[in-house]
DNA sequence: ATTGTTTTTGCAACCCGTTGCAAAACATCG
DNA sequence: CGATGTTTTGCAACGGGTTGCAAAAACAAT
């Protein structure tokens, strides 16, 4: 449940931005970690209205219904609070290990291996991609002369999506090997 | 939506199982990658015999209303046939991420930061205990004489747990060392 | 015998994420 | 001007995951 708070930081790091403009943002920075469809963002701005942690005013001089929002003193109490809360770690979750798994139990000659196979291909490529991304934000993002606390911050991010990402593109080569070797 | 199919594998893997011995397996193996409640997999148990995938017999002699589920072969193909469909590789998703940003752009006079370290405190010992965990399973499937293809996945599969908790120990080792310089 | 406890199953409601679609306001071009 | 397209907003419906709660059936206890 970050929804709220992803929009929160994402209207205090620049205020007065549109849903669109949210969303667009969304897909740039804040969506490495956490993704949000616009549907979900207009929807989420509403309950924040409601609730009075930001307020709107309708832009004029725009194209369709332009609303641009910021965040009011109880939205940045919020957030802060939200900082201390503990929440749970978001426990592995991922249906490639289903799949395995089920290799394993059909055994190689119920199971359809080549087919696996490529589909952990697949994944492979998504993966190399987004771990190419990284480091290509890396290049720009590492090479700071003296980073201050935000830039270290984003830093650490930055680090852990590499690590993620190349975590996973170890574990898929790893299983190819390993699946390839078809002796009992 | 892999629940059907991780239910599928753990049915053929233990043919006449009920549900809440599903349930109770599932927190031990398939549930290391793949949660589920047993309310969630009563749920799914009907739509897969509504579906004729699985079939099942009342056990008479036993607490309860007892069902014994069996795989039927529809259930198998389906199984087989859902091996070789590619999936979206799951993007990293952690509330973590999302305040370490409003932690940032916060700043470090209107952020609470020492609250924000005591989560990610927390967090930390959650993710040491799971990796503790899988280190202990490590030891005895490890040390496997001649594995067999089975075996061989399922040391993949744990591998890959043992990757994921110890790139977040990891992570979250040097975010705390990050957020506890409190220059600028 | 009745009262409670455990096992097993399952319903109902809610929230979040997803998908499909549409309306409002403006822009453009023949 | 009218038709068509673009930007921005948003609704409606669905599905999975979560939580709370409860019914059915056997067993235990006093």
């Amino acid at each position: 449940m970050s929804l709220p708070h992803a929009l929160l930081t994402a209207l205090i790091e620049r205020p007065h931005s549109s849903g669109l403009e949210l969303a667009r943002r969304f897909d740039k920075s804040i969506g490495h970690f956490w993704q949000a469809s616009h549907q979900q963002i207009y929807r989420e701005l509403g309950r924040l209205e409601a609730d009075g942690l930001i307020a709107s005013e309708a832009e004029a001089e725009a194209r369709g219904r332009k609303r641009n929002y910021h965040v009011l003193p109880a939205g940045e109490q919020a957030l802060r609070d939200w900082l201390g809360e503990a929440d749970a770690s978001t426990p592995l979750r991922d249906t490639l290990m289903v799949k395995l798994r089920a290799d394993a139990v059909l055994g190689p000659e119920r199971s359809d291996t080549p087919a696996l196979i490529a589909a952990i291909e697949d994944r492979l490529t998504q993966h190399r991609d987004k771990l190419a991304q990284y480091e290509s934000f890396a290049v720009r993002d590492m090479a700071h002369p003296d980073p201050d606390r935000a830039v270290r911050i984003r830093q650490l991010i930055l680090q852990a999506g590499l690590r993620h990402e190349s975590g996973w593109v170890e574990t898929l080569e790893q299983a190819l090997e390993r699946l390839k070797v078809q002796n009992s």
